[in-house]
DNA sequence: CGTGTAAGGAATTCTGACACG
DNA sequence: CGTGTAAGGAATTCTGACACG
């Protein structure tokens, strides 16, 4: 039962996901071109987000905040997920 | 933690609804004229829906097919409502 | 580098109504 | 009763660019 996938799941609009995060479109579209942030996009082109694009939305904010770099935080972000990658693998085994 | 609010959080506007569901954006709308289902409002009306709504127009559609009619399934819908109320009341006793 | 803004166009959503049945 | 559709307007989103620094 793929019920849980809710977090995951892409269907929030940019509008909605800026009143979420508090940061301006400008800002959720830029993080995309630096490769942090990786939306759908509908038949026509509209960016769909997911909760869990948002909860990255927020991290990244707040590493902005602290003067971090895009190119540094896209650097951490693919370390915790090949990090992510292994725990998967070693539980399988 | 708010977190599994997910489910019941109201993000997801009605085109994309409509793909989730099969459903015709009409169709949608009638339903809460009907009072099965109850979207929030952007500032500027823009209908809301949760992932929980969308199963709620799920099972609206199934019985729907069935051939029951609207005023049915609110009052079935009610119904379960009151249930649950009172398992989260006990559950508090 | 990260973000704001004005610009013009395309896609989305809204309401009230006519239609069929 | 439940749903389709054309109508006109309002709100949303998109891209590429100029600007500051």
């Amino acid at each position: 039962m793929p019920n849980s996938d809710y977090r995951s799941k892409k269907v929030i609009s940019i509008g909605t996901v800026s009143e979420l995060t508090g940061l301006s479109e400008r800002q959720i579209r830029y993080y995309e071109t630096r490769k942090l942030i990786f939306p759908e996009r509908s038949k026509t082109g509209i960016r769909k987000y997911s909760f869990l694009d948002i909860e990255r939305l927020i991290e990244i904010a707040n590493h902005l905040e602290e003067g971090v770099w895009t190119q540094e935080i896209r650097k951490e972000l693919k370390r915790r997920e090949q990090l992510n990658m292994q725990e998967v693998s070693s539980s399988l085994l």
